[in-house]
DNA sequence: AGTCCTGTTGTGAGTACTCACTCATTTGTT
DNA sequence: AACAAATGAGTGAGTACTCACAACAGGACT
């Protein structure tokens, strides 16, 4: 299996799978992914073998990006808090304006096409930002919610906030500070 | 089009789509539901005339069961607090005891092969549960977040909250009132 | 009782279609 | 000329849905 020519196409592939996954579900055909990126068919299958293998790409892919998002608004706060909302910022923002992208990293997560292996390898390349979201905020008042809950409600919150800001624009600001209040006087002792 | 003999063969072609659906997603195929209900492929396709005809009754089965559900615990507390506690448990008890219904139901409300007429019919079957969690809140105290957003950080809280006490049933009193103080504590003035 | 008649319900092989995936061929580069 | 990359019609498996027929109920008439 020698290596793809072109990484402009596996990145076109990647996108277009995004875009189209969001409209139609992951069940979206390779067919439509191809055209999507200019290309034919059989060249999707010379760079991701199977569909499974395209999720788990995709996966790996909307998530990284995502990552590298929230790295550059990552300033260093003196509270606590500030470091926080301007993580639940940078994040509401990325989903704002990559819309499709968030859409399917969503079915993507709930997916069970995603495998473990590529969940944890990803993983271990968050953990800079996993310290903000959970090591640190042990060690700084949050509350004794157990393992992984808070989290879970920091993503379900932003996913909810997400979707009001592309619905009504004009009240975002409102939107996202009141989400981000649900989370935060919810959290802290 | 006679009206269906069975009111038995109905309800288990609802039941086996509901509990398959929960396992594969929308897109499992008719033929296995109709085996899960022990008929056959063609006997779904008298009582249900297309695919689409079927998520939309079972959009509905599973809207009245859970109202069904509710309404049952649904005493009247004095206070507002008490009120929507009691609206939060039932919820969560209703998830975790109807898992399969739960999540089939979760990928229904996102799917656009619900239409708007069914959507708002059953809406209005659901007027005496909306005014508690809408109207009369809006009296009482709960902060002015923007149309319809307590509602939507409500079915988020409790999806996640869902989830985790069927994950860890060992801590699910835990789970159940951390998520609450998340919802109450950030929607009180 | 037994046997035909009649109408509806239940059946599953059959149909037309879409899907993920393949491979002989063409295209492009060196 | 030599080689790999790209192509898209072709393949078999799976899909929603159909339809000719089997199964069975309950009268009505011997």
């Amino acid at each position: 299996m020698a290596l793809p020519r072109s990484e402009e196409k596996r990145i076109a592939l990647l996108e277009s799978a995004a875009a189209i996954m969001a409209a139609q579900g992951l069940g979206a055909s390779t067919a439509s992914i191809a055209r999507g990126a200019g290309v034919a068919e059989g060249t999707l299958f010379r760079y991701f073998a199977t569909k499974d293998v395209l999720y788990n790409a995709l996966y790996t892919h909307l998530k990284l990006d995502l990552a590298a998002a929230l790295r550059q608004h990552m300033a260093v706060h003196d509270s606590l808090d500030g470091q926080v909302r301007a993580l639940w910022d940078a994040y509401i923002d990325w989903g704002v304006s990559n819309l499709s992208f968030f859409k399917t990293l969503n079915q993507l997560v709930v997916s069970d096409k995603v495998t473990a292996e590529t969940r944890s390898t990803v993983a271990s390349q968050l953990s800079d930002i996993k310290c903000i979201a959970q090591a640190c905020s042990d060690n700084n008042g949050l509350t004794a919610l157990p393992g992984g809950f808070a989290d879970a409600v920091f993503m379900a919150l932003a996913e909810t906030t997400i979707q009001f800001v592309v619905r009504d624009p004009a009240n975002g600001q409102a939107y996202k500070s009141a989400g981000f209040r649900v989370f935060w006087s919810g959290s802290v002792r």
